[in-house]
DNA sequence: ACCTGAACACCGTTCAAGT
DNA sequence: ACCTGAACACCGTTCAAGT
């Protein structure tokens, strides 16, 4: 990790011994008595966000939060319980974005524009928060091994059903192709994940100006192949009972 | 990395001391005149492969060819540069399976068969060598600076064309809905890496069994929304003249 | 030209001991 | 109950020195 040397030659200033650093206490409220497992979300957070998704040490976060690095196992069986927790963080504020962006969307109009908005606010949040948004696809106990972070599966499941709720009731009125709401969901987060996932480790490289546009492009294909011309049932008005 | 210790408390015999490991030759050529970066490349593959990707150790590979750790850095500059390697061999694997599907369609099947065979190629590649497929969407020397491994951008390039092989021939003969050859790539390649992503972090859960089949069906929406039902052009027979 | 040996600065994890 | 200090076994990287 070369930006560690870079940066601590940076800090070191002639004359004061680096070595042990200041304890840097953060805001008010001592951490030493309340609530260490946030603070350390939340330096990790903060070192994540500048140093990477790799370039991150548990040492370092409690260093940040002022406090010696055993103690964080006093809340965190280890570092990958750290980094579940930050998953499970990034997922609730995943959430939050894509509602809001949902809720932006005139009533007026259909599925489509509603799910578009959706997918999106995901591609934005991936864009924004591109260590977090690694963070949140990496830390499993692969393969075999039971599901560990059960809090953290909770939050993925909700990400999941925003998209739901807007597919599944289209999909029982015959608004869509065949397969069930599920299906179309997961084909939808599918390319949704695709796309924010390449234009992160540029793969797909677009200017970031335009890369949501982009995304409405190739994603109304999709979207084209999903919604029938020829519904089901007629759609509209609400039945009177 | 609680496998490294279950690992070693295995190996360790009671009478022998496992501290400097038997060198563990490898089959009848000495490394230590002959090919040392593909010997590394190689044994990185064996820990990936039983270890998982993040497990892996520049200093367990030396032991593992039976030469000094120290002796990689005559090869590879760090550590991400020998997971570049291991990327770059892993795109050229990807690429031959995919050549190797879209071979067995007949001839006589259109566009769709061809490029659902090649996408098929690939989940299959991702769930069969999970660790690896992850390391090749892994090493990238993020965001701002320049692009640092200009063999394995070529692989990646590579496996690319093999969906804009097939792609943009139909879509210049006006066989799908508007949009450059580059589009509809772009749009494949997103469905079909999201779908293996996100089966690989088990977000997607399929048996193992169906995973491949079930791609399909989603895949196949997306293909409905790209091969236009009025072809601009009228299709079939090769004119003559 | 290629590798060894030893050193440096860092990790994650554990655990007695303090308060 | 929560944190410190010190220790352990490992890293990645560098560099003189050997052949």
């Amino acid at each position: 990790m070369p930006s560690i040397t870079i940066k601590s030659a940076k800090a070191r200033k002639p004359g004061k011994s680096a070595k042990s650093g200041a304890p840097r206490k953060r805001s008010r409220t001592g951490y030493h008595h309340g609530d260490l497992p946030r603070a350390l979300v939340r330096a990790a957070l903060e070192l994540i966000s500048k140093e990477g998704a790799d370039g991150f040490t548990l040492r370092e976060a409690a260093r940040l939060v002022g406090v010696t690095h055993g103690a964080a196992y006093r809340h965190f069986a280890d570092k990958t319980a750290l980094l579940a927790a930050l998953a499970e963080e990034g997922f609730r504020e995943l959430v939050t974005t894509m509602e809001a962006a949902r809720a932006l969307v005139p009533r007026t109009d259909d599925v489509g524009a509603r799910v578009h908005a959706i997918a999106s606010a995901y591609v934005r949040f991936a864009l924004e928060h591109p260590s977090h948004f690694r963070v949140m696809f990496g830390p499993r106990l692969d393969l075999d091994k039971r599901r560990p972070f059960p809090a953290l599966e909770v939050e993925v499941a909700r990400s999941f059903n925003v998209l739901l709720d807007e597919v599944e009731p289209a999909a029982k009125r015959g608004l869509l192709t065949k397969g069930t709401g599920i299906d179309h969901a997961l084909a939808l987060w599918t390319m949704t994940h695709g796309y924010a996932s390449l234009v992160l480790t540029r793969r797909i490289q677009v200017k970031p100006a335009v890369a949501v546009q982009y995304f409405g492009q190739l994603f109304t294909t999709l979207l084209d192949g999903m919604i029938s011309r020829t519904p089901t049932r007629t759609p509209t008005p609400t039945p009177t009972r």
